[in-house]
DNA sequence: TATTGTTATACTCTATAACTATA
DNA sequence: TATAGTTATAGAGTATAACAATA
Protein backbone atom coordinates (compact mmCIF):
# COMPACT_ATOMS: atom_id res chain seq x y z
CA UNK A 1 0.00 0.00 0.00
CA UNK A 2 2.49 2.45 1.47
CA UNK A 3 5.71 2.13 -1.02
CA UNK A 4 7.97 4.59 0.16
CA UNK A 5 10.52 5.49 2.70
CA UNK A 6 9.03 8.85 3.56
CA UNK A 7 5.68 7.73 3.80
CA UNK A 8 6.04 5.43 6.55
CA UNK A 9 5.04 6.92 10.18
CA UNK A 10 7.98 5.88 11.45
CA UNK A 11 10.03 8.09 9.02
CA UNK A 12 7.84 10.61 9.23
CA UNK A 13 7.17 10.75 12.76
CA UNK A 14 11.54 10.64 13.34
CA UNK A 15 11.78 13.45 11.23
CA UNK A 16 9.21 15.44 12.48
CA UNK A 17 10.73 15.38 15.90
CA UNK A 18 14.22 16.36 14.31
CA UNK A 19 12.77 19.34 12.91
CA UNK A 20 10.96 20.64 15.84
CA UNK A 21 14.35 19.50 18.07
CA UNK A 22 16.35 21.85 15.41
CA UNK A 23 13.49 24.61 15.93
CA UNK A 24 13.41 24.73 19.49
CA UNK A 25 17.36 24.29 20.10
CA UNK A 26 17.04 27.90 18.67
CA UNK A 27 14.52 29.19 20.23
CA UNK A 28 15.06 28.48 23.50
CA UNK A 29 18.69 28.94 22.91
CA UNK A 30 18.30 32.63 25.04
CA UNK A 31 17.13 30.33 28.04
CA UNK A 32 19.95 27.94 28.56
CA UNK A 33 17.83 25.09 28.04
CA UNK A 34 16.62 22.53 25.36
CA UNK A 35 13.55 20.67 25.06
CA UNK A 36 13.68 18.32 27.13
CA UNK A 37 14.41 20.34 30.27
CA UNK A 38 11.63 22.77 29.20
CA UNK A 39 9.21 19.42 29.18
CA UNK A 40 10.79 18.76 32.42
CA UNK A 41 9.85 21.94 33.64
CA UNK A 42 6.33 21.60 32.12
CA UNK A 43 5.71 18.12 34.26
CA UNK A 44 7.26 20.02 37.63
CA UNK A 45 4.33 22.61 36.96
CA UNK A 46 1.67 20.61 36.38
CA UNK A 47 0.08 19.92 39.48
CA UNK A 48 1.56 19.42 42.83
CA UNK A 49 5.39 18.90 43.09
CA UNK A 50 6.07 15.31 42.26
CA UNK A 51 8.89 13.49 43.84
CA UNK A 52 11.76 12.57 41.30
CA UNK A 53 10.05 9.21 40.34
CA UNK A 54 6.81 10.63 39.40
CA UNK A 55 8.10 13.44 37.67
CA UNK A 56 9.97 10.61 35.58
CA UNK A 57 6.86 8.48 34.62
CA UNK A 58 4.99 11.48 33.74
CA UNK A 59 7.60 12.10 31.10
CA UNK A 60 7.92 8.47 30.13
CA UNK A 61 11.51 8.12 30.99
CA UNK A 62 13.56 6.05 33.86
CA UNK A 63 14.42 7.26 36.98
CA UNK A 64 18.26 7.13 36.38
CA UNK A 65 17.36 9.76 33.80
CA UNK A 66 15.73 11.94 35.70
CA UNK A 67 18.14 12.69 37.89
CA UNK A 68 20.78 14.09 35.51
CA UNK A 69 18.04 16.12 33.98
CA UNK A 70 17.49 17.44 37.39
CA UNK A 71 21.42 17.79 38.15
CA UNK A 72 21.51 20.50 34.82
CA UNK A 73 18.36 22.04 36.28
CA UNK A 74 19.60 22.41 39.50
CA UNK A 75 22.89 23.93 38.88
CA UNK A 76 21.28 26.48 36.89
CA UNK A 77 19.02 27.69 39.37
CA UNK A 78 16.01 26.63 38.18
CA UNK A 79 14.76 23.96 40.42
CA UNK A 80 15.62 22.32 43.67
CA UNK A 81 15.34 18.96 45.50
CA UNK A 82 14.29 18.51 49.27
CA UNK A 83 13.51 15.52 51.36
CA UNK A 84 10.01 14.87 51.59
CA UNK A 85 8.43 15.46 55.16
CA UNK A 86 6.55 11.85 55.31
CA UNK A 87 8.99 9.76 53.14
CA UNK A 88 12.59 11.18 53.30
CA UNK A 89 13.46 8.68 50.46
CA UNK A 90 11.73 10.45 48.59
CA UNK A 91 12.80 14.23 46.89
CA UNK A 92 10.22 16.48 46.23
CA UNK A 93 11.27 18.84 43.37
CA UNK A 94 10.06 22.27 42.71
CA UNK A 95 10.28 24.99 40.35
CA UNK A 96 12.30 28.19 41.72
CA UNK A 97 10.98 31.96 40.63
CA UNK A 98 13.76 31.98 38.31
CA UNK A 99 12.61 28.06 37.50
CA UNK A 100 8.79 29.61 37.10
CA UNK A 101 10.40 32.48 34.75
CA UNK A 102 12.05 30.52 32.67
CA UNK A 103 9.28 28.34 32.08
CA UNK A 104 7.01 31.19 31.30
CA UNK A 105 9.32 32.73 28.70
CA UNK A 106 10.17 29.57 27.49
CA UNK A 107 7.19 28.10 26.47
CA UNK A 108 6.13 31.23 24.85
CA UNK A 109 9.32 30.99 22.71
CA UNK A 110 8.54 27.19 22.17
CA UNK A 111 5.07 28.08 21.12
CA UNK A 112 6.34 29.79 18.36
CA UNK A 113 8.65 27.40 17.14
CA UNK A 114 5.65 24.82 16.97
CA UNK A 115 3.55 27.62 14.78
CA UNK A 116 6.81 27.51 12.28
CA UNK A 117 6.63 23.95 12.08
CA UNK A 118 3.59 24.19 10.68
CA UNK A 119 3.29 26.87 9.16
CA UNK A 120 2.74 25.08 6.09
CA UNK A 121 -0.34 24.19 7.93
CA UNK A 122 -3.68 26.03 8.53
CA UNK A 123 -4.91 26.95 12.03
CA UNK A 124 -7.36 23.91 12.63
CA UNK A 125 -4.92 21.38 10.67
CA UNK A 126 -2.22 22.26 13.34
CA UNK A 127 -5.35 21.82 15.96
CA UNK A 128 -5.89 18.40 14.35
CA UNK A 129 -2.29 17.22 13.62
CA UNK A 130 -1.75 17.68 17.54
CA UNK A 131 -5.41 15.66 18.72
CA UNK A 132 -4.47 12.81 16.61
CA UNK A 133 -1.23 12.37 18.06
CA UNK A 134 -2.67 12.70 21.33
CA UNK A 135 -5.17 10.21 20.05
CA UNK A 136 -2.42 8.24 19.65
CA UNK A 137 0.44 8.28 22.21
CA UNK A 138 -2.32 8.65 25.05
CA UNK A 139 -3.30 4.77 24.05
CA UNK A 140 0.00 3.97 25.53
CA UNK B 1 -1.53 28.59 25.32
CA UNK B 2 -0.61 24.96 25.63
CA UNK B 3 0.14 24.12 29.34
CA UNK B 4 1.30 20.50 29.76
CA UNK B 5 4.41 18.30 28.85
CA UNK B 6 2.04 15.47 27.04
CA UNK B 7 0.32 18.43 24.50
CA UNK B 8 3.94 19.53 23.18
CA UNK B 9 4.83 18.33 19.88
CA UNK B 10 8.27 17.51 20.64
CA UNK B 11 6.87 14.98 23.37
CA UNK B 12 4.10 13.71 20.80
CA UNK B 13 6.25 13.39 18.14
CA UNK B 14 8.99 11.49 20.22
CA UNK B 15 6.54 9.00 21.94
CA UNK B 16 4.67 8.30 18.67
CA UNK B 17 8.09 7.48 17.38
CA UNK B 18 8.56 5.09 20.19
CA UNK B 19 5.81 3.69 19.71
CA UNK B 20 5.82 2.97 16.03
CA UNK B 21 9.15 1.80 16.55
CA UNK B 22 8.18 -1.22 19.47
CA UNK B 23 5.53 -2.31 16.60
CA UNK B 24 7.77 -2.48 14.18
CA UNK B 25 9.94 -4.40 15.71
CA UNK B 26 7.55 -7.01 16.60
CA UNK B 27 6.14 -6.70 13.42
CA UNK B 28 9.51 -7.48 11.42
CA UNK B 29 11.14 -9.99 14.23
CA UNK B 30 9.98 -12.75 11.86
CA UNK B 31 11.90 -11.43 8.82
CA UNK B 32 15.27 -10.74 11.21
CA UNK B 33 15.27 -6.82 9.99
CA UNK B 34 14.22 -3.36 11.59
CA UNK B 35 12.22 -0.54 11.26
CA UNK B 36 15.45 1.76 10.02
CA UNK B 37 16.97 -1.47 8.01
CA UNK B 38 13.12 -1.81 6.25
CA UNK B 39 13.33 1.82 5.43
CA UNK B 40 17.01 1.43 3.56
CA UNK B 41 15.19 -1.67 1.20
CA UNK B 42 12.34 0.81 0.58
CA UNK B 43 14.76 3.28 -0.45
CA UNK B 44 16.82 0.95 -2.82
CA UNK B 45 13.41 0.53 -4.48
CA UNK B 46 12.25 3.34 -4.90
CA UNK B 47 14.10 4.54 -7.90
CA UNK B 48 16.90 3.63 -9.99
CA UNK B 49 19.60 1.46 -7.63
CA UNK B 50 21.25 4.61 -5.78
CA UNK B 51 25.23 5.00 -4.44
CA UNK B 52 25.22 4.87 -0.75
CA UNK B 53 25.56 8.51 -1.04
CA UNK B 54 22.77 9.00 -2.78
CA UNK B 55 20.81 6.61 -0.28
CA UNK B 56 21.91 8.04 2.85
CA UNK B 57 20.69 11.66 1.14
CA UNK B 58 17.48 9.89 0.71
CA UNK B 59 17.19 8.63 4.23
CA UNK B 60 18.58 11.49 5.99
CA UNK B 61 21.29 10.13 7.43
CA UNK B 62 25.02 10.08 7.56
CA UNK B 63 26.75 8.54 4.45
CA UNK B 64 28.84 6.67 7.58
CA UNK B 65 25.40 5.80 8.84
CA UNK B 66 24.88 4.41 5.85
CA UNK B 67 27.60 2.13 5.74
CA UNK B 68 26.78 -0.02 9.12
CA UNK B 69 23.58 -0.33 7.85
CA UNK B 70 24.32 -1.78 4.42
CA UNK B 71 27.31 -3.77 6.22
CA UNK B 72 24.22 -5.44 8.00
CA UNK B 73 21.97 -6.20 5.42
CA UNK B 74 24.38 -7.16 3.17
CA UNK B 75 25.66 -9.91 6.03
CA UNK B 76 21.81 -10.57 5.60
CA UNK B 77 22.08 -11.18 2.03
CA UNK B 78 19.43 -8.74 1.08
CA UNK B 79 21.69 -6.40 -0.75
CA UNK B 80 24.75 -6.01 -2.79
CA UNK B 81 27.36 -3.30 -3.45
CA UNK B 82 29.33 -3.21 -6.32
CA UNK B 83 31.35 -0.17 -7.84
CA UNK B 84 29.51 1.97 -10.53
CA UNK B 85 30.70 1.49 -13.80
CA UNK B 86 31.36 4.77 -14.61
CA UNK B 87 32.51 6.49 -11.22
CA UNK B 88 34.34 3.54 -9.50
CA UNK B 89 34.22 5.51 -6.36
CA UNK B 90 30.70 5.38 -5.69
CA UNK B 91 29.15 1.45 -5.06
CA UNK B 92 25.61 0.84 -6.69
CA UNK B 93 23.45 -1.07 -4.36
CA UNK B 94 21.09 -3.40 -5.50
CA UNK B 95 18.42 -5.43 -3.37
CA UNK B 96 18.87 -9.23 -3.97
CA UNK B 97 15.84 -11.56 -4.67
CA UNK B 98 15.79 -12.55 -1.28
CA UNK B 99 16.23 -8.69 -0.37
CA UNK B 100 13.09 -8.01 -2.60
CA UNK B 101 10.92 -10.76 -0.99
CA UNK B 102 11.94 -9.82 2.68
CA UNK B 103 11.06 -6.25 1.41
CA UNK B 104 7.93 -6.86 0.21
CA UNK B 105 6.73 -9.12 3.04
CA UNK B 106 8.10 -6.72 5.70
CA UNK B 107 6.37 -3.93 4.39
CA UNK B 108 2.88 -5.99 4.77
CA UNK B 109 3.93 -6.54 8.00
CA UNK B 110 4.96 -3.42 8.86
CA UNK B 111 1.72 -1.61 7.27
CA UNK B 112 0.03 -4.21 10.13
CA UNK B 113 1.78 -2.29 12.49
CA UNK B 114 1.17 1.03 11.54
CA UNK B 115 -2.74 -0.04 11.50
CA UNK B 116 -2.03 -1.50 14.89
CA UNK B 117 -0.43 2.55 15.75
CA UNK B 118 -3.68 4.46 14.41
CA UNK B 119 -6.20 1.92 15.65
CA UNK B 120 -7.78 4.65 17.96
CA UNK B 121 -8.40 6.44 14.60
CA UNK B 122 -11.06 6.45 11.66
CA UNK B 123 -9.18 5.61 7.95
CA UNK B 124 -10.05 9.14 6.96
CA UNK B 125 -8.11 10.47 9.96
CA UNK B 126 -5.30 8.29 9.70
CA UNK B 127 -4.78 9.36 5.93
CA UNK B 128 -4.88 12.99 7.15
CA UNK B 129 -2.17 12.33 9.95
CA UNK B 130 0.15 10.86 7.39
CA UNK B 131 -0.76 13.77 5.33
CA UNK B 132 -0.37 16.63 7.86
CA UNK B 133 3.30 15.21 9.03
CA UNK B 134 4.34 15.08 5.40
CA UNK B 135 3.81 18.60 4.42
CA UNK B 136 5.73 19.16 8.08
CA UNK B 137 8.67 17.08 6.95
CA UNK B 138 8.55 17.63 3.12
CA UNK B 139 9.34 21.52 3.98
CA UNK B 140 12.56 21.02 5.41
C1' DT C 1 41.73 19.23 -5.63
C1' DA C 2 37.24 17.08 -4.85
C1' DT C 3 34.32 13.04 -4.02
C1' DT C 4 33.03 8.22 -2.30
C1' DG C 5 33.41 4.83 0.80
C1' DT C 6 35.63 3.50 4.98
C1' DT C 7 37.46 3.49 9.74
C1' DA C 8 38.32 5.37 14.24
C1' DT C 9 36.49 8.05 17.54
C1' DA C 10 33.38 10.64 20.36
C1' DC C 11 29.05 12.42 21.84
C1' DT C 12 24.08 12.06 23.21
C1' DC C 13 20.37 9.61 25.00
C1' DT C 14 18.95 5.90 27.24
C1' DA C 15 18.42 1.74 30.25
C1' DT C 16 20.21 -2.11 33.59
C1' DA C 17 22.54 -3.40 37.73
C1' DA C 18 24.28 -2.42 42.03
C1' DC C 19 24.79 0.66 46.00
C1' DT C 20 22.77 3.82 50.08
C1' DA C 21 19.40 5.50 52.92
C1' DT C 22 15.20 5.13 54.29
C1' DA C 23 10.75 2.76 55.10
C1' DT D 1 12.12 -6.79 52.23
C1' DA D 2 10.83 -2.99 49.35
C1' DT D 3 11.37 1.73 47.51
C1' DA D 4 13.72 6.40 46.03
C1' DG D 5 17.63 8.35 44.61
C1' DT D 6 22.24 7.71 42.97
C1' DT D 7 26.33 5.96 40.47
C1' DA D 8 28.78 3.11 37.19
C1' DT D 9 28.42 1.09 33.06
C1' DA D 10 26.96 -0.29 28.55
C1' DG D 11 24.40 -0.18 24.32
C1' DA D 12 22.02 2.29 20.55
C1' DG D 13 22.25 5.83 17.18
C1' DT D 14 24.57 9.43 15.39
C1' DA D 15 28.16 12.69 13.53
C1' DT D 16 33.16 14.55 12.74
C1' DA D 17 37.83 13.87 11.22
C1' DA D 18 41.15 11.46 8.74
C1' DC D 19 42.47 8.06 5.25
C1' DA D 20 42.62 5.39 0.61
C1' DA D 21 40.96 4.99 -3.93
C1' DT D 22 39.31 7.30 -7.71
C1' DA D 23 37.94 11.24 -10.47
Amino acid sequence: MVSSASSRLGYLFKHAQQRMAQLNAAALAPYDINGRELAVLLVLSDHEPPSQQQAADRLGVDRTTMVALLDALETKGLVTRRPQAGDRRRNVVELTPKGQQVLHDATAASDQAERELTSALTKQEARQLRTLLQAIVEES
